[in-house]
RNA sequence: GGGCCUGUAGCUUAGUCAGGUAGAGCGCCGGGCUUUUAACCCGGUGGCCGGGGGUUCGAAUCCCCUCAGGCCCGCCA
């Protein structure tokens, strides 16, 4: 069974409305790693509509958070909103600077990666959490860990193995500059915290709006209880031992609620450069990731592997791997036969499972995502055909599309010219034509394959210089020349590209310059 | 120091919770395809399940030890 299955038939155990929820700190660009955080979220929430249970998915946006420090993208006139919540402080403009403060920091990095996520099929409920404290919902939660206090205390000490401060106060008010830092507690009396911030001065904080949060620990249990979130997968470093899933469980216990369950997901690395940073720049973006992968593989991805095991994600040849797994999939689906193992049978299940999660339209035919062309056969076809309109022609002759290409089609070739065109394109991938033999291609070159090249050359000569005409010409020189079809089609390979296979051979000539063919092909 | 995750064929991995003769895909090798040759179809090769010990009639699976890689233990989410 696949992972989100799984866990929905636990959910139901649970019985109720299901609430999946996902929460993250838009202190930055979002990153690929951010996409296992919503979509393991997201996954669940599916497969318990699928399994016919009420069930909605919200996405909490941590936007009460602070700013913690200047970010290398960030002017350093940021300084002076450090401590202050990302919902308050303006968004940075192209040069870092602070905007005209009419979109917010928060919403400057929310808003491509809620445009992203749309994109493969993710539509969250969005939850502001500094509107939550504006809306005053947070208030009864902070009076009771307040009047809870030492017990919270008592709780995130013993389960964290932390000492907090003698001063520990389940609330953070925000100063008279508007920072959260740096601002002692004085007093409490509902609805007021009372407070002196790090000027001296005194003010105090009414719990009913955003003028304060709770430390991230205590937050994170309210919330539960405030949206009755039944399912959270966090990051495995909230997920370590006494880490803050740990503690949030009690304390959402003793705040009244009823708590979700721990699941911990591992974290998403980039190929060989461990894991994703913000500081040292090795981020792919998810617009980025989009502007490659098809949505619905970028889904696959993070749906084939099992929820407790890290992903490398790479952009270069494993990309054509997963595409092609996941088009074998499609095209021949796992079934349940009888006479299967119990573990071929699991296998199945999970396999199907993975693909129904990666539609980007929950129930649609995975068969339509494919569009009738393969990732692999498309990305020859975007090398060597340089318009569009040739693509598509080519796409015709071949039966793959009939008529016009679909919009998804459309799509898809922009996204691989982007790929193709960009530092991820894997080298072995690229289409070189060779201005002149190499010895390695010399060495693959019998005697056979030299005069099948030969012959090859005069009938290209006088050929029709079409896809067909040159298809006939190859198909009538392994002919004359009594060279397996197989063989004739790698010697050209290896005059032309210096490879033993390649693409489409009439394809490939057709595009080339005919002189510069029958040139090499003589020079054989 | 404490804790979590991972280690299975050249590569990516399933199977570990509920112990019962190691499965898959890719790659590779061979064959086929009278014209979609990075495609498709058929067949084959390939694993002392990181190492050691224990429990058991039986261990990839449970227990202990060990090696290797990744990660977490900051009012940082």
């Amino acid at each position: 069974m696949h992972w989100a299955d799984y866990t929905a038939q636990r959910l139901i155990e649970r019985g109720g409305e299901q609430v999946s929820a996902s929460g993250i700190t838009p202190s930055g660009e979002f990153h690929i790693g951010h996409l296992r955080e919503i979509l393991s979220a997201e996954m669940i929430h599916r497969a318990c509509l699928d399994a016919g249970i009420q069930s909605k998915y919200i996405f909490i946006v941590d936007s009460m958070d602070p700013l913690r420090r200047v970010y290398e993208f960030l002017s350093p006139e940021y300084k002076r909103y450090i401590g202050h919540p990302l919902a308050f402080i303006p968004a940075p403009g192209p040069d870092g600077k602070p905007g005209d403060g009419k979109q917010t920091y928060a919403e400057h990095f929310l808003a491509p990666f809620l445009k992203a996520l749309s994109e493969i099929g993710v539509l969250p409920e969005v939850v502001m959490n500094h509107e939550t404290y504006e809306s005053g919902r947070f208030a009864e939660y902070i009076d009771l860990a307040i009047s809870k206090r030492e017990e919270i205390r008592g709780i995130v000490q013993d389960i964290s193995g932390r000492e907090l401060a003698d001063d520990w106060f389940p609330y953070n008010p925000m100063g008279s500059d508007g920072s959260l830092d740096g601002v002692t507690v004085t007093g409490y009396e509902n609805p007021f915290v009372l407070w002196v911030d790090s000027h001296g001065i005194e003010g105090k904080s009414d719990i009913r709006k955003a003028e304060g949060k709770m430390p991230w620990r205590i937050d994170w249990a309210a919330r539960w209880a405030i949206h009755g979130i039944t399912c959270e997968p966090a990051g495995k470093d909230h997920g370590a031992a006494g880490g803050s899933y740990d503690t949030g469980i009690p304390i959402c216990r003793v705040l009244g609620g009823d708590p979700p369950d721990k699941i911990v997901y591992e974290w998403i690395q980039l190929k060989g450069m461990g894991p994703m940073s913000s500081s040292t720049g090795l981020t792919v973006g998810p617009m980025e990731a989009l502007s490659l992968v098809p949505p619905e593989i970028l889904r696959y991805v993070i749906a084939r592997s099992k929820i407790n095991r890290h992903i490398e994600f790479d952009t270069g040849s494993a990309l054509f791997r997963t595409a092609d797994e996941y088009e074998r999939l499609v095209s021949s689906p796992a079934q349940e036969e009888s006479g299967m193992t119990k573990r071929q049978l699991v296998a199945a299940q999970t396999q199907s499972g993975a693909i129904r999660m990666s539609q980007v339209e929950s129930g649609s035919d995975p068969r339509e995502s494919i569009g009738g062309v393969s990732f692999r056969h498309l990305s020859m076809l975007a090398q060597i055909k340089s318009s569009d309109e040739d693509v598509w022609s080519s796409l015709n002759r071949s039966g793959h599309i009939q008529g016009e290409p679909g919009k998804s089609l459309v799509v898809r070739l922009a996204r691989m010219r982007t790929w193709i065109e960009g530092p991820h394109f894997p080298e072995d991938a690229k289409i070189e034509i060779k201005m002149a033999l190499s010895d390695e291609s010399r060495d693959n070159l019998d005697d056979e394959s030299k005069q099948f090249l030969s012959a090859l050359s005069t009938l290209l000569s006088e050929c029709e210089w079409s896809d067909e005409g040159i298809n006939e010409s190859i198909a009538n020189a392994c002919e004359s020349s009594g060279i397996p079809r197989r063989k004739g089609y790698s010697s050209i390979y290896w005059a032309l590209i210096g490879r033993s296979h390649g693409p489409k051979a009439s394809s490939l000539l057709f595009e080339m310059d005919r002189g510069g063919v029958l040139s090499l092909l003589r020079n054989a």
